[in-house]
DNA sequence: GATGAATGAGGTTTCATTCAT
DNA sequence: TATGAATGAAACCTCATTCAT
């Protein structure tokens, strides 16, 4: 409700109303091209690309490409943010239509990976800065918060499962897609069904203790017949 | 004897054979001195460091390493492959050792992740080639799916579990370890217990097709209750 | 009449004249806002800023501030004329209305020193170029010859001072003032006072030939006491 | 005595000392290029110039420069200090030997400006940062200030002729030499002579008070004859 | 064989000037 | 005509690799 707004300040493109100054839309057009050609190059080759790939692939000279945006990694973030926002957007829309708690999780997953983690720049920025952005982390740890509260309501999740895990499991797996996107495409969904059903609440045994900055207890584990008793 | 540091899991030298040039003793030290400072350099900051600084952390000069090493790609893949190695036979020796066939794969997930993912240049493999080397993946892909095979003749592993399902997930969960290593290490081990329930034979829906180059039939997945029926 | 742009010091418009063209009043304000805004931003940062910076302070547009100058020399030099060009008649009504040559000539120095010289652009432009303009060098140099003639009409300078004298000496003496613009405004005061001092017809002693193109004889000085012998 | 040391903490050159280690033959030999080089090429274009030019002029690539200088006004700044403290030295050592106060400062001047002068980038230092460098600075005005004591002991100096008084002048005066350089070089003798004449202790009116921070009173200067009474 | 200085292509960023709106 | 976005040629700096000592 409340989370999941608008990506980019401006819409711009709202119907009926004529852009303010003329001078703009040229800007805008050039500023939107910058963004789609940089979304598609970081996507494919990662943050570390040349920056004159994007001038190149967008139809732009450096110049315009600075003048929008003051640094390369200002560039990586913007387009950062702003694929990750419209996805949100998209995934809590959908998650909001779907009255299934548990299809709301799985549709989610289900969304992300398709969406977003075939992009080699986001899978980056969860190890180098730990997500696309502070404000896409807060808004995406928001909204899985709300996913894992219904299924827990519904009894479906595992008990002690935390937001924090799916967030982790998210881009665990969006790792998995990147891997597998050339040589076996789709095959991440396999390692979602199993990891969504090892999150089921069918599940009972707890799960090992977080420890903030310690060493858990390194129990490994057991058969699995042994839940049972 | 003391000589002779194996890069490579095959011995290259015959025992009781003296080093017939004096030189061949500092040359196999600066070796794997060059080899040892890469490893910690190469998994702390991943591939793109500068090679100074791991002339400088061996106490060697750039030509020495050169000479050893043709090029920095070359150093990277031989330590990944070194690391990778010797990983894998502990790994497989401790493996041998565990009569649980279940404890056997967790056990292996277990040693997996705390040796290798933290190194930032192993996961960076994934994304980039695919693993560190063809090799690596070959040997890697062969003892996973012994250990596989011994989980699934006892019953333990979900009947349509691959292979590639499991190699793809240490993939994965590295990345998670690699993730959380500054914020919240140990994490992941919620992950891996997630997953490991996942993939236990008590989860019998079939896992979605892989359908090669192609895009499967995209029914998500259902609430987790109606597995039983 | 209105048209015509001078760049001298003449006002430029006959008063109670309406302008011609509409068009025209604005252009003539824009590029008096051009001029005080590039005067202020190049006294202040020398002749390297940015041409944004002037037309930001301009509050005009960059294609307004290219049409009125087609390039950024051609600015810096037009401002520099101007502001050269209203300080010498400033300096010579002041001049001619002091009677005293030897106060006329150091009020000069005086004025010239507090106008100009805190200016960054013009104290660079004398040794980039040997003064703001070729035209402004001839008009100073004029100037001062007249009030040199004066102070030497009365007994009151050095006999063989020379005007290259003195428009080299000023030139110093701009210099000063900048460097001690911000740790020690008002040093160069003192500075001035001795030139003065040494100016005037007290000291007998010739001064060295120039020589031009040729260095003249190295005979450095000797103590000012035996000047008297 | 005490000041005047050595500009670059090793010199060297020391004969009989054999270079510690080979390799450093050639790598001195081209710092000692680049250095030249770069001294060349500033004096001459001052510090805007690229550093390409010096790469050129030493006869090394860039990469060789960067390594012998991180930054490029870390050249700057090491050529400036270097060439201002062996001129220091010089300067020291032959006021030493001059056994006549005024000398000894006249020749100061002397040598400073034939040999510092002509140089663009110590100009603009004197504007962009108040002198080379602050080691320089201190060093210059240690000098300066013994040179001042000296003359002043002997009666030969204005009474209320400061040390930041000379300076200040000995920079006014660096630009005279620049402005004249091409057109009229050595006029700037004559400024000098002017100026020195200036600071005798035939001149008995006091200076204007420096009111640091303030604009002291702005009496501007009377006619010299008035100063017997 | 070892060393580390040298190389120079390539990366990011700036800014005087032009041009479409 | 005014605007300010667009341009692209440098400028500074990095780093994988080579080479003289």
């Amino acid at each position: 409700m409340t989370l999941a707004d608008q990506p980019t300040p401006v819409p711009d493109g709202a119907p009926g109303q004529p852009a303010k100054r003329g001078r703009r839309a040229d800007a805008e057009r050039n500023r939107a091209a910058i963004m789609e050609a940089a979304g598609a190059v970081f996507a494919e080759h990662g943050g570390t690309v040349d920056v004159r790939e994007i001038a190149r692939r967008s139809g732009v000279g450096m110049g315009t490409l600075y003048r929008h945006f003051p640094t390369k990694d200002d560039l990586l973030l913007t387009v950062l943010e702003k694929q990750f926002g419209s996805w949100l957007a998209d995934a809590h829309q959908q998650a909001t239509a779907t009255e299934d708690p548990w299809q709301a999780l799985s549709g989610f997953f289900e969304q992300m990976l398709t969406t977003q983690a075939g992009n080699r720049a986001v899978v980056e920025s969860y190890t180098t800065r730990g997500g696309p952005t502070a404000s896409c982390a807060q808004r995406c740890y928001a909204f899985i918060d709300e996913l894992r509260t219904r299924c827990m309501d519904a009894g479906l999740l595992r008990p002690d499962v935390t937001t924090d895990d799916l967030v982790l499991l998210s881009g665990s797996l969006s790792q998995a897609v990147l891997t597998t996107a050339d040589s076996r495409p789709g095959q991440w969904r396999r390692l979602l069904r199993i990891s969504l059903d090892g999150l089921s609440s069918r599940n009972t045994e707890p799960l090992p203790e977080p420890a903030p900055s310690t060493e858990p207890e390194p129990e490994p584990s057991t058969s699995p017949g042994r839940s049972t008793s």
